[in-house]
DNA sequence: TAGTTGAGCGTACAGCTGTACGCTAATTTA
DNA sequence: TAAATTAGCGTACAGCTGTACGCTCAACTA
């Protein structure tokens, strides 16, 4: 890559993590204006059109990272159930330990659901759904589920860990762990309840 | 009350709803201008301070008239749940019919949990924290649960009824009747699962 | 090597924002 | 009835916003 392509990535990439990290409890990115993402990454206004169309299209970046994120994640937490122990407890603190180290990425995916552009709002969805059908198959794969049964179980895994990790990001580490404890317990009613429905299915 | 009080009380109403009529899929709370609202309500810019200190009170003002709605819910639900019937048919089918008469009310409790003030989202947590327990207590009374396990049933059911509502504000009728079959499923793996937990307890 | 490309900059402008200040006129109080 | 209160208004201003335009000069291409 020559000289001149290089400088361009690295300027790009000044302006996402400037983006990201403005992000906090008190700062969505819909509240974050041009100017300040290109001030944070030392950059005349006018350039960041040299990068991105309008804030939409950083935005947009943004949360391609974050499906990133979710996919490395996803592989991480099958990895370690592989080697054994509860996959519920696994997955939860896999869970954690990625929120801890990316807060910033998860604050894209969960917060960011409405009050922004159409296709912005699509964009997190699909990464979300996406997460969820992968889910989905495994569950279906290795405790022979039926689709839909498995489907609604994902969704409703996921839909709990996310609200959990959206509630954990503005916490103190004390009490994210009784966060966790409590997020485990509710995993495990949705196993049980799922065996039990899939068990009632097959008696029939 | 004297014809002053009651002009005022009218017009302060008419920011109240001026605010709530401006949220939608694409604008948020946050993203409101005191200067929009104002306008919406036909009121200077400058009269708005004569009702509210900042859009930051305007918002808990609105935050308290979910909370209500919440609790009307709450009672509509229990009343048709006494006349027999699937409590969780029941739940998922009263929640609907609120969700769609009030969706601004939801828009506020669903979306603004993040990119705000800190007593602004304290606020919405705090709703939604009272209405969780008083679920709980319910399901302690009329399932014998124990309290631990009631709790973490019922915030485990408020996440995923919320969640479904957040999604159902802006999806098509017929999308809607799709969600609200798969949102039972999941509340049935709940509650299955939580008697499971119990039963496994009562056994040792 | 000569010519082209393009990332980044500075200037400029219209449009929006929150809010300070002082006025009016209707209601309330004494 | 006279005085005090106050909801609502208009004007004004500084500070922020997105973005149009044209320049520079380092890097690339032929």
């Amino acid at each position: 890559m020559g000289i001149r392509a290089q400088q361009k990535e690295k300027t790009r990439r000044a302006l996402v993590d400037a983006a990201f990290n403005q992000l906090s409890a008190e700062r969505s990115f819909s509240s974050l204006s041009l100017r300040e993402v290109a001030r944070e990454a030392n950059i005349a206004p006018t350039s960041f059109y040299r990068h991105f169309k309008d804030m939409n299209e950083l935005g947009l970046t943004m949360v391609d990272e974050g499906g990133l994120t979710l996919r490395q994640m996803m592989r991480k937490g099958r990895q370690r159930a592989e080697a054994g122990g509860s996959v519920i407890r696994i997955s939860v603190e896999t869970f954690m330990e990625v929120l801890e180290s990316n807060p910033n990425v998860f604050r894209i995916l969960l917060h960011e659901r409405s009050g922004t552009s159409a296709p912005f709002r699509g964009a997190v969805a699909r990464e979300i759904e996406h997460f969820i059908s992968e889910l989905a198959h495994y569950t279906e794969a290795t405790a022979n589920r039926a689709p839909d049964l498995a489907h609604a179980q994902a969704e409703a895994l996921v839909t709990l860990v996310f609200n959990a990790g959206a509630a954990a990001l503005d916490m103190k580490r004390i009490d994210r762990k009784a966060l966790a404890d409590r997020l485990v317990i509710q995993l495990h009613m949705i196993a049980k309840g799922a065996d039990a429905l899939q068990n009632k299915r097959e008696q029939k």
